[in-house]
DNA sequence: TGATTGCAAGAAATCGATTTCTCAAATAAA
DNA sequence: TTTATTTGAGAAATCGATTTCTTGCAATCA
């Protein structure tokens, strides 16, 4: 059927090309070229006769040389930190599913958090001519990204910024998600309820921590109900935390972390001294690291939708491409949801007289979550 | 720094061209191209000059250029089944690896077990005119490949078998990692072993079961220690192999089964029964599917190494690509291994008498285990 | 010494599209 | 009716490489 290929070098594809098809429709190939891309210019039979003759020889555009005269490449970079953890393959599908929607081919890298890693990849994205790159990676160092911005290639970025013109950070709408978290922790009849913080000079540390505070004063809680721990963001100062927030006079019935490692090490204490959770007190993360589904009980935590988050760092590319200036106002924003695992539940004084209430609320609604 | 993009129509990269490497080297753009891609035929002192071109310039080729000249897109396809399963990523990692290091670039897909989704990304293949596919995907349906087939585009597959001469079936070694299962239940004590088999008409059960019978025979059980129950690969028909295995008079202490949705089946009568798993009874699964983790107790299981898979779907690409006969006797295999989660122990007779043993085994060790 | 061969390197063709240029025909304006 | 203008479609240039074709020069041989 197809013709065969004998061992020779030069390798033709059996595809056919606009030539041909000119030929069959009896017009020439600009013709063709033109009604391919649905330009107007071109008289209704003739456009005819091409749509027929693209239709009966199963014509597709060749992407590379298309690719060669247009000077795009129609390829974009996509890179992540790790593809074991759970969050990144459900952003990279995501986020090919748009490119896709749009002719667009998705390069993916997973940087390991390993530098050579990720500086070979971004190295392949150049050489590629990608048109952009999402960099939708944790704890990356900008400098990394250096080579995509001396080649001027958009960038849009989750966790850095880079020091391109052509670059854009996404807004992650933090409040979203802990006005959940809070809401939730009230609808299970929480009254004091502690946060510990991040270090305060991170800006998305400040963003949290004052969503926070607003979302406790809208359900009306006192400060002296709030009480706030300054950590660092590590196990260790998820431990401290814990222990400041046991001291506290009337003692919180639920911790808010800013991060999922702070309430992991909340959690090691609460065991360490047989406190139990969540019946004795509830843990509520931040980020849905891989690690939260796994500790125990699972953490109930905030994580932002990967599927918004991949709409967005395209929509972020595009606009980048349309040229409009990245202090335009019409920033992109990142929805941010609470995952509810285990790890939460009615403070103890309540639990008791609602003894009978059904536990079905403890399946995982990971997905249905967000 | 680069020149400014205005905001017209046609995009010029500030890529550096083969010309100005040609003129900055003084030479025809014939002899940058002969140096850049190792001819001999060029004199030392040219290439010299021309490298330190290319150096100085820092001049990369154009990948369009050369895929349109050549014919090579340099692109390969990959399909997975679903990227929420964790044996994908890695999968999807180590086979983007390979391909990277040969200088080719993947565009992943996943099905999703979904037909039409399949087949869009299939079609943005063969548009792509990407050079290979590996279909690493279970439960695909070969007519799904026809429009590759159609293309003439070499096909690395694991579960079908594409009605092509340029295809390529990876021979997947069960009986390894089914002979490591029986070594490790043998390890742990157990003589009395039960083989759930699926449907013996498909071939990859046969090679299931037969690999079975031959571990069990080189560590010397008899027939009548090793009862075997045909099955189905469904969960229904993993109850009625646990019952069948339940009334078996010398009743087996470990029940091995070649799939794992039969596992699953086997530990819900057993729970159902009231029986402990591993205590009482061990059992293990094989495929390691992303449910054998969450199970009670998670799944001991057999899966194939997702690098190794890699690998040989690569291998098997660039065996196609050179031509070789596909029913060449240097086929290649994909070794398999025991995922060892918590489903199997000693058997009770034996495990009371080892009460003091170290339970530190049953940590997880997934990745170690292949 | 002159004719032949070998070889290195430049000139030019090629890949398959898009896009600019060009020109003839059709329409509009005078 | 004649001239100016628009329009539609083909011819040709272009993108950036690779590869074939040529050619000039040096080496080999008679």
């Amino acid at each position: 059927m197809s013709a065969k290929v004998p061992a020779g070098k030069k390798i033709r594809s059996n595809h056919v090309d606009i030539v041909q098809v000119a030929q069959h429709a009896g017009v020439s190939p600009a013709t063709v070229s033109r009604v391919a891309n649905g330009q107007s210019t071109v008289a209704k039979h003739l456009a005819k006769r091409v749509w027929k003759a693209i239709e009966e020889l199963g014509y597709t555009p060749n992407p590379q040389a298309r690719a060669l005269v247009s000077g795009r490449s129609r390829v974009l970079g996509l890179l992540v930190s790790e593809i074991t953890n759970p969050f990144f393959p459900e952003l990279m599908q995501s986020f090919e599913d748009v490119a896709g929607e749009h002719d667009f081919e998705v390069m993916i890298g997973s940087t390991n958090y390993n530098r050579e890693r990720a500086k070979l990849f971004i190295r392949r994205l150049v050489q590629r001519r990608v048109e952009g790159v999402a960099v939708m990676t944790f704890r990356a160092e900008s400098h990394l990204l250096d080579e995509l911005v001396a080649q001027d290639i958009p960038l849009v970025t989750i966790d850095v910024s880079a020091n391109s013109a052509r670059s854009l950070v996404l807004e992650v709408d933090y409040a979203y998600g802990i006005d959940q978290t809070i809401q939730h922790l009230a609808l299970l009849g929480h009254r004091r309820i502690g946060f510990a913080s991040g270090p305060l000079p991170h800006l998305t540390n400040v963003r949290r921590r004052d969503a926070f505070l607003n979302s406790v004063k809208k359900i009306g809680l006192s400060a002296q109900n709030t009480p706030i721990f300054i950590g660092d963001h590590t196990f260790e100062g998820g431990t401290l935390a814990a222990l400041h927030f046991l001291k506290c006079k009337p003692r919180p019935t639920a911790i808010v972390c800013s991060n999922d490692m702070m309430a992991i090490g909340v959690l090691r204490v609460m065991t360490e001294r047989g406190i139990r959770v969540p019946r004795e007190v509830s843990v509520v993360g931040f980020d849905d690291i891989h690690l939260a589904e796994f500790t125990n009980p699972p953490l109930t935590t905030v994580c932002m939708s990967r599927q918004e988050l991949a709409h967005a760092a395209f929509r972020g590319l595009e606009q980048l491409w349309a040229g409009s200036s990245p202090d335009s106002n019409n920033s992109i924003r990142v929805r941010t949801g609470l995952v509810i695992r285990q790890s939460t539940d009615p403070p103890l004084e309540l639990a008791d007289s609602l003894r009978t209430r059904s536990r079905s609320r403890k399946v995982k609604v990971r997905s249905a979550a967000i």
